[in-house]
DNA sequence: AATGCGTGGCG
DNA sequence: TCGCCAAGCAT
């Protein structure tokens, strides 16, 4: 792969998101990236926006309360993160002097932080020279340079090694990595990939004449009728009452299934995200000023 | 290693 | 319509 063709279609191409701004801190990085995990960049735009503003610190943000922090994620979807990064700002500011650490081995020690978003910060926060393997990347390995349609099956030593085979030796490695996630995200993509439009001069996937994926049924998570629905629901009445809730309303939410929703509630309670008040109502967690410290955050 | 975990837009 | 997909992580 041409690294240098890459790079010069990044710096010409690239979309203007906020947080690749020289100005923004490791921690807002990392808040970007917590936010971005699943979640596509037009969704996140406005909620980092505001969320940085409010909390541009680790600190600042461990002093908030979680029902604070679970209100301002929204609807981002997959809320756990939102107390995952929470628990993190705490660890960071605690005990890491509130500035994030900047070798990957310590990173992933991190609440939330995992192979990814680890070598993500290390990389764009820090400019290390480490891989950072995303769906983006190893798609546009798997094409590129392998010629196959899709990326196997994940393996993050495997993915790692790929990349780091075609990481430039030199302070581009960065943006190179950027260019790599970027040119996945809006041209090499997993679906009707715009092949006409890419900068790559080599292309093995093109040069063997655009093969076929073999038929690999990777299931699709299902959403409706699912716990997890339900438990959008349930917190989706929470995140709008200041006060605690009374049982029923949360029943109504989910009529169906009584016992799918006693399930998906017990689970938002051991997960941490929701309380329950001494005379039996339901609360996002801390969210009276008593309640701190009852869901252990 | 396979599964659970939100949400919404798009073809 | 509805299946598929979007900068993963934890267990």
């Amino acid at each position: 792969m041409n690294s240098a063709e890459l790079v010069a279609w990044y710096e010409r191409e690239r979309r203007d998101l906020p947080w690749r701004d020289p100005s923004v801190s490791a921690w807002q990085i990392l808040v970007s990236e917590f936010m971005l995990q699943q979640t596509p960049v037009v969704r996140v735009l406005p909620r980092w926006l505001e969320w940085v503003d409010r909390w541009p610190t680790p600190s600042a943000t461990a002093a908030a309360s979680p029902a604070d922090i679970l209100r301002a994620w929204g609807k981002l979807g997959y809320p756990r993160r939102a107390k995952r990064l929470h628990e993190c700002a705490a660890v960071i500011a605690t005990e890491h002097g509130d500035v994030v650490p900047d070798d990957v081995q310590t990173l992933l020690t991190l609440p939330g932080v995992g192979s990814y978003t680890a070598r993500a910060i290390a990389c764009f926060a820090y400019g290390q020279w480490v891989p950072v393997v995303d769906t983006n990347v190893r798609r546009v390995v798997a094409r590129a340079v392998q010629g196959l349609a899709d990326a196997g099956a994940p393996s993050a030593t495997r993915d790692e090694a790929a990349v780091a085979a075609l990481l430039p030796n030199d302070e581009s490695t960065p943006t190179f990595s950027a260019a790599l996630m970027e040119l996945g995200a809006v041209v090499c993509t997993a679906r009707s990939p715009r092949c006409g439009i890419c900068p790559l001069s080599s292309c093995a996937w093109r040069s063997a004449g655009f093969p076929a994926g073999e038929a690999v049924p990777k299931r699709v998570q299902k959403y409706a009728g699912t716990d997890r629905q339900v438990r959008g629901r349930l917190l989706d009445v929470l995140r709008d009452s200041t006060t605690p809730v009374q049982r029923n309303a949360l029943d109504v939410v989910w009529l169906t299934d009584p016992a799918q929703r006693d399930r998906a509630l017990d689970s938002l309670l051991v997960d941490g995200l929701v309380e329950q008040t001494e005379d039996g109502r339901f609360a996002l967690c801390g969210e009276g000023d008593d309640a701190r410290g009852a869901c252990g955050a």
